[in-house]
DNA sequence: GGTTCTCTTTGATACAGATCAAGGGTGTTG
DNA sequence: CAACACCCTTGATCTGTATCAAAGAGAACC
C-alpha cells in the first residue's frame, strides 16, 4: 500500500484497497514514488496518543485504517475535539515543528508516515504538492469554520443532528452511496467523544440521541449502529441551510 | 502602496505605511510586481457587506485599512463570526469560486484586490506563493481550531478574556509593544460583534466586561478603550495554558 | 457462569447564560 | 438644542444544559 496524499474528491485507487479522497503516489504524483525509501508504517492501539501537543513532530503522514481525533485540552481537563481523522486523512504540517494538538487513536489505527525533512525537500522540488496541500488545508479550514457555527450557535439537538449528518455524508462518500433518503452507518465515536466534539456532556449527547430516536428521526441497533430514516429531515434538525459542506 | 501577501511573522515594510504580517510585492516576491497591472483598490463603508456567502468570487486580496469580519448566518438569523480581518489579512482562496461566508466591513475599509485568474496563473509559475499561502492557511487553521476550544468549552468570562487577550496581542504585535504587564488598546468591535464571535448574547458580553472591570482585571475609558492592568492575569482568566497562539 | 469493566441511559437538581424589559450615554441631524 | 439613532448597561425571570447520582447493557476475562 502506498502513501496517500489526500487532495479532495474521492476516487478509486488500485494501489490501496479503499476508495478514498486521496491520490496514491503511483496514481498521480510520480515524484512521491521517490519517497518510498523514507516511508514507513506505524500501528497504534485504540486509546493510544499518537502525538502529544507540544511535541516535536518529525513526520507527516496519513491514516490508512482506523479513526483518530485531534483534541485540545485545558489544564483542568476540559477537552475539545477539533478534528476527526478518517482513513486517507493527512496529519502534520510541512514547515512546522511543534504539534499543536494531541492526536489520539480512537480505534486501532495504521498510519503511513514520511520523515518530514525529505518530504519538505520534495515539496520544494514539486510545486504541485504545495498546491495540493493548500487545497486540502483550505478544505480543513472551511470545515473548522463550519464547526465554529455548530459550537457557537447551535442547540444540543442541532449539534447532534449536525454530527450525524456529517458522519453519514462521509460514510456515504466512501461507499459511493447517494445522500438522500435512508442511510445506515456505524458511529465511530463513543458518547463521550461525541460530547467532546460538540462541546456538550456525554449525558446530554445520550439524551438528545434518545430524543431523536423517540421522534422517529433515527433508529439505533445496539449503541453504535444508526439508521437515518430521512436525510432531509435530519438536515432540517441540524438547522442546516447549506446542502452540506466539506465538513470533517 | 503595494499588495501585501500575508505570510506570518510581522515585519516592517517601507512600501506600506503599517507594520504588518505581510510581505509587499517589492520587498520579497518579485514576481508579484508583475501583477501591478491587475491590481486595484476598493473602499467599503462600515456595515457594508463586501462579499456575500455563496457569491462568485473573482478576486483575492487583502485588507489595507479598517476591520472586516467573516461571518456565517443560519436561516433564523443566528450569526457566528468565524474570522476577523485586520489590516494585512488575506481574503479569498485560489482554486475556489464560491465564497463560503459573508465578509462584512466593521469599519470603513480599503481592500487591495487582484483578479483571481491572473493571480492563479502566477501561482502556477511561482511555487513560493503557494507555499506561503499554505503557511498562512495553516496559521488560520490553527486559529480556527483554537477558537473551537473557546466556543466549545470556555465559560462566558473566559471567552471574553480570551478575546481581549487576542486583540491585545495582535495590537501589540502591530505596534511592536511587548506582551506583558499593562496594555492599552481600542476594541474594534461592538458588544454585539463580540457576542457573535464568542457565541454569546450581547447582554452577557456586557455583563462579563463589567465583571472584569469590577474585579480590577481591566478598566474602560468610554466603551471601547480598554486597559489591561496585568496581561498574565488576563491570560489566567482566559484559562489559557498556551502562551498565546497565532489566533485571529 | 459469574465478575468486572466500560459504555450508556435515565432521573433529579442546580446554575450559567438567554431572554425580556427598561433606561442611560453619546454622537448626529435638522 | 431637541429629537433621534445607536450602543451599552443593568435588572428580573426563564430555560437549556451541566452536574450529581444511580442503574442497565454488553463485552472481556477468569
Amino acid at each position: 500500500m502506498s502513501l496517500e496524499l489526500p487532495i479532495g474528491a474521492p476516487r478509486d485507487c488500485g494501489d490501496c484497497q479503499i476508495r478514498h479522497r486521496a491520490v496514491c503516489a503511483r496514481c498521480d504524483v510520480d515524484e512521491l514514488a521517490q519517497l518510498d525509501e523514507i516511508k514507513y508504517y506505524r500501528s497504534y492501539e485504540a486509546g493510544q496518543t499518537v502525538i502529544w501537543s507540544g511535541d516535536q513532530m518529525d513526520f507527516v503522514g496519513s491514516v490508512v485504517t482506523g479513526i483518530a481525533t485531534l483534541t485540545q485540552t485545558m489544564e483542568d481537563g476540559r477537552t475539545q475535539m477539533v478534528g476527526l481523522l478518517l482513513p486517507s486523512d493527512f496529519v502534520g504540517r510541512p514547515g512546522r515543528d511543534i504539534a499543536p494538538y494531541d492526536v489520539v487513536a480512537t480505534s486501532d489505527i495504521v498510519m503511513c508516515c514520511f520523515r518530514k525533512k525529505p518530504f519538505e525537500a520534495m515539496m520544494e522540488k514539486t510545486p504541485h504538492i504545495a498546491q495540493r496541500l493548500l487545497q486540502m488545508t483550505l478544505d480543513e479550514l472551511d470545515a473548522a469554520r463550519e464547526w465554529m457555527l455548530v459550537l457557537g450557535r447551535k442547540k444540543a439537538r442541532e449539534k447532534i443532528a449536525s454530527l450525524l449528518a456529517i458522519i453519514a455524508r462521509r460514510d456515504a462518500t466512501l461507499k459511493l452511496a447517494n445522500l438522500q433518503g435512508k442511510m445506515e452507518f456505524d458511529l465511530p465515536l463513543t458518547r463521550e467523544a461525541m460530547a467532546d466534539y460538540l462541546g456538550l456532556t456525554l449525558e446530554t449527547v445520550s439524551r438528545q440521541i434518545s430524543a431523536l430516536k423517540r421522534d422517529g428521526v433515527i433508529s439505533l441497533e445496539g449503541n453504535r449502529h444508526v439508521t437515518v430514516h430521512d436525510m432531509d429531515r435530519l438536515l432540517e434538525e441540524a438547522g442546516d441551510d447549506s446542502d452540506g459542506g466539506i465538513l470533517v
